[in-house]
DNA sequence: TTCGTAGTACGAAGATTGTCAAACCATGCT
DNA sequence: AGCATGGTTTGACAATCTTCGTACTACGAA
């Protein structure tokens, strides 16, 4: 873990900038038990973890998915370390775009703010 | 409007309590912006509007659809007046629940709380 | 270079969703 | 009674979503 973390081209996921984040898609991307326990486990201070750690009750294939899903809906950030995709909350610019929103559904979620 | 506004059984609608409203399900209701739409303008002041005055981008069945799925997440209460269905925002019950999250919403859509 | 690990890409199957038109029902008015 | 209005029900269709298995790629370690 002392070296570049050199990435191949081609394998920066695309994320949706700030302005771009849509009301409509944030909410469907929450309203999925799956995708609503990955953003409550980021939030409960794992932040920064590898998909392979959050012991998701799907296949490896189905959570790729939920994973874009969040990440194309801008409320994760992902990058690479190593064989490891890492994900953490885009938590201030989401709160910029929709003041109280996340926190509201984490507090829902039993997640203390 | 002076008389008993006498409804014919089995033309109550059913309401979640305040107990059974689930946040993916609620999530899920605003996740579409017909619905949003209707939300936003129930909370800019036009408490208890019938279906009609809404004036949706879509047939009345499809409107019909739209009602009926946010009064089963438990985010608008209805009731009939004469031939009219009105609808009004479950404001107390839904901030019981998840505080801060019908706000944090409709600011989000530019309405002011 | 060979192997294991972490994740992605690609269908495909099945369920859900948003939409409509047509037929229907309930209420109020004439 | 008859009619107009507001809404519901039904059935259909297309699109999207969740899920999976299989095959594949990228990286790190031996």
């Amino acid at each position: 873990m002392s070296h570049t973390g050199r990435i191949s081209p081609g394998r920066q996921p695309e994320h949706p900038e700030s302005g771009q984040i849509r009301l409509e898609t944030v909410l469907s991307a929450l309203a999925d038990p799956v995708r609503l326990r990955i953003v409550s486990d980021l939030a409960r201070g794992h932040q920064d973890m590898a998909c392979i750690s959050f012991e998701l009750p799907v296949s490896k294939s189905t959570s790729t998915h939920h994973f874009r899903v969040l990440r194309e809906a801008g409320i994760i950030r992902q990058y690479y370390e190593g064989t490891s995709r890492m994900s953490r909350l885009r938590t201030e610019e989401l709160d910029a775009c929709f003041p109280g929103l996340l926190a509201a559904v984490l507090h829902a979620q039993g997640v203390r703010v």
